[in-house]
DNA sequence: TAATTATTAATACTAGGTACTAAGTACAAG
DNA sequence: CTTGTACTTAGTACCTAGTATTAATAATTA
């Protein structure tokens, strides 16, 4: 639906949102929408610093791009900063706001649980390990943008099973709690 | 490091591989790499079938682009197919090779857990609900390819606690089981 | 009305291509 | 040795979605 015409500013406003919406449109597509001439569209772009489509394109490609490559790669969640093999390990992981709901910016727990999960996973010296049984807890609420610092300790082992304990902080205080049950398997 | 001249196809083959690692490489570059003509590049990459460098880059953008927004919109994982507020849901999820371990194929436990969280949430009559506690048991991996069947059934409500048992199967198999303590948290 | 701001137009140039024609090179078969 | 075929390179015209710049016109404001 075209505007009707309205003053430099609002159309300005208006080209952010826009283009926050839908980041994939032309000049072209937008100086119809807005119904300017294209190099009215391109004066605006400049003045706000909008980069053209193409660049556009590539910055949303590289940046997922990039995550799926690292989650892949890595297949742990969170950076791993210590690790004694079969003792204890630690990792920390920045949220954001993709994690959390966007009305109470609480972090979802799966992203939690997926720190916690693949930090017991890194602790245990077998080629591949599968959570059997967690028994876990959460305490305070994470919201986005806190920075989770993931301690492991191995508790036990008995023959292919490990049991290792997870606690995660915010700062001094502890937002999750679990106790995990990963079972080697052996290569035949 | 630039090949030494090798056959078309053995070229071809390393092109495919190549754009498979590094899918941002303009034929400039590859010809560079490859030792050999711009348009020897665009004739294998015409017999390949292979879309020019901005048309990859759009691809992964929109496909990434895409997944991100179907996420934030739903804000549940799987899909919903049965729900009587307040007393049980039904979801179902297709998994796919992206969510398992490469090596074993086994789905990394956080999707399962996610899609129980989400599911447990959403037969919640509250705007929001946060997982308090949750006590949970996996009995049989999961596998690449499997159609997860989520059943949630409120078991109690107690002021703002509500208590949610979810049942996780494949066929008739349960391969998951847990029970989360949601607390609400109403607007102020 | 004059000055200022906003908009439109026009032109030259760019990257990273497609599509096509033509010519050159390598190598094995007759 | 020459011919045929596959492969490779060269060159041209054209495309999209722009940038960068200059100039002219329209709208607003002092």
């Amino acid at each position: 639906m075209p505007r009707g015409k309205t003053t430099k500013s609002e159309r300005q406003t208006q080209l952010l949102k826009k283009l926050e919406e839908e980041p994939f449109v032309t000049d072209e597509e937008l100086c119809e929408y807005f119904q300017v001439s294209i190099q009215t569209i391109r004066l605006d772009r400049l003045e706000l610093g909008i980069p053209e489509l193409r660049e556009r394109v590539k910055k949303v490609a590289e940046k997922n791009y990039s995550k799926v490559k690292s989650l892949g790669e890595s297949e742990i969640i969170g950076e791993l900063i210590d690790l004694h093999l079969n003792q204890s390990a630690i990792s920390i992981l920045e949220t954001t706001k993709e994690m959390a709901f966007r009305k109470t910016k609480i972090v979802r727990g799966h992203h939690i649980f997926a720190m916690a999960e693949s930090l017991a996973m890194a602790v245990i010296n077998a080629d591949v390990a599968l959570t059997g049984i967690a028994n876990m807890k959460y305490s305070i609420p994470v919201l986005a943008g806190d920075k989770l610092v993931a301690k492991a300790e191995v508790a036990r082992i008995r023959g292919k099973k490990f049991f290792v304990h997870v606690k995660i902080n915010v700062k001094q205080e502890q937002v999750f709690r679990g106790k995990f049950i990963l079972v080697s398997i052996e290569e035949e």
